[in-house]
DNA sequence: ACTAAAAACCATCACGTTATAGTTTTGGAG
DNA sequence: CTCCAAAACTATAACGTGATGGTTTTTAGT
């Protein structure tokens, strides 16, 4: 479920016309039903939040724009990096099946050969992860 | 001599605030000085009297600016037009000055030849002229 | 006539406001 | 439960407003 321009206002603690504002300005998306009206997604209500902290700080909404725009790129480039795990896992588990596969001194072997790349790669992925 | 925003405001009998909203969405233009100060001439009174006539007569401002573009349209066709006369007068003198090259006879036959053409010029510019 | 400082102006931002017109929700009548 | 009208909500237009930060003009003193 989305939210009306009046709920967002309340849940965001914000009037009516500074989000009316900020969505003709770009600061906001809103999807458009087929009568016109906007929704909001609940992301908005936080996005809001940060808006007014950025205000607060004495920034523009220019530069607040800016701000979100490079927010807007890192969330971009998390998908990227979720795509490229995603990719890593798939690369990963071939590799399982195709170990399946072999008898156990080859196996070994190749644990071995692998395992220092993996407790790197395994290493990274717990920084991406804890916090 | 140009108009501030100020001067303007008060010939034509509206606020800043408005011309400043009319200058934004184009219904008016300005010329710029090097310190970002807006100067409008003074045309631009009559253009707003206008403006508000329309708004008077219930039409919106974009209505209203449908209304100013052919108004400029026609501007511009007049701006044509004169030039267009001006080449007809610089013709009209080269013959001039070829006639003044020919004997009596010629030239009675010649004027006659024409006159008939030339009669009706003239009375289609005395239409554009008068009033 | 020259200058410094106040007064008057101007531009732009970030909403506020009022009016108009369409949309959705809701409380009751049947 | 259904239908409908009033109440609540929404979009957009056309400025209004107050704050902030420059620019120009005026004015008063030297």
């Amino acid at each position: 479920m989305k939210l009306k321009i009046g709920e967002l206002a309340e849940k965001a603690n914000v009037t009516r016309r500074t989000i009316d504002y900020y969505t003709n300005i770009g600061l906001l998306q809103a999807e458009r039903s087929p009568s016109n009206y906007r929704y909001y997604d609940y992301s908005a209500i936080e996005r809001l939040n940060f808006i007014e902290e950025c205000k607060h700080a004495g920034l523009s909404l220019d530069d607040v724009k800016k701000k979100l725009n490079e927010r807007d790129a890192e969330e971009i480039d998390v998908l990227d990096l979720r795509l490229k795990i995603k990719g890593l896992e798939k690369e990963v588990s071939n590799v399982v099946v195709q170990l399946e596969n072999k008898n156990n001194i080859e196996l070994k072997s190749l644990r071995k050969k692998i395992s220092n790349e993996s407790l790197s790669l395994i290493q990274t992925l717990l920084l991406l992860i804890k916090d």
